[in-house]
DNA sequence: ATGACTGCAAACTGTTTGCAGTTAA
DNA sequence: TTAACTGCAAACAGTTTGCAGTCAT
């Protein structure tokens, strides 16, 4: 049984409002990450009336719901995706921006290491690794 | 033969100012990381006229050196160490914020094997894993 | 009915920038 | 001397908040 019970319309006893519905369905649309003028901006293109203070309310339910996860992939604003069930890492290009998600045993490996050598409760890990992409380098 | 020539007394051709001169002791001295403000509010305890304009500059100038390296450790604002001969992670504690750093030749491992598959050249290596402490968690 | 939500505008935080004056080399 | 620096104040981007009204349950 997930967050979203199937016995009523609601999430986790939180209503489940129009704008809700909207930007989740954007959200899962998307095919890579999102930052929330992006949201915006497509929630707007069916509901005009749409604010962004609702965007940015809404990614902070979401995370607290820990329906997305957030990454700081530029250095400016905050991207966000949808969770999925296995931790993935990012590849940023510094010239063209492009992101590259992959995963990693070897990381995976290497976080439960430091979970255990520090005795912390881990809950999300987040790896960018920044260069520049086969285009994108001078070789 | 670093950055700092031993010839004359600059960095790589750019003037040293008290200012800079003081703001990199500061870092120097840090035990673990810094903020933009928190190194501010050191500086002006020698310096009382140094402005927080003078400290972002200088971030800005000593990352574009390679003399430190930024860390997005909260939300909210950056933080940034000196540059040392080996990538290190930071454990986040979620609760007390404390930070905990780490190497791990596994990651390092991880990344060259991601560096290879994608054939990205990677300047740098941002690994940050959020949860609880032991003294945090719940048992 | 009522608590949680929304839109709007205004506030806020971290960071950057234009300008006139100062300083290191 | 002169290009690069500094302080100040004002601008800026991204995000958050107070309020009055609306909506889901």
């Amino acid at each position: 049984m997930g967050i979203i019970s199937n016995k009523s319309d609601d999430i986790a006893g939180h209503p489940v409002t129009n704008q809700r519905k909207l930007l989740l369905e954007i959200i899962h649309q998307a095919e890579g990450h999102l930052d929330a003028d992006e949201l915006f901006r497509r929630a707007k293109q069916k509901e005009p009336r749409i604010s962004l203070s609702t965007v940015y309310r809404n990614i902070k339910f979401f995370k607290e719901m820990g329906l997305i996860s957030q990454s700081d992939l530029g250095d400016t604003h905050a991207h966000f995706e949808i969770k999925g069930k296995v931790d993935h890492y990012h590849l940023v290009c510094l010239s063209c921006g492009q992101v590259i998600d992959f995963d990693s045993p070897l990381v995976d490996k290497a976080v439960a290491k430091a979970q255990r050598e520090n005795n912390f409760d881990i809950h999300s890990v987040h790896l960018k690794l920044e260069g520049y992409c086969s285009k994108c380098k001078r070789t």
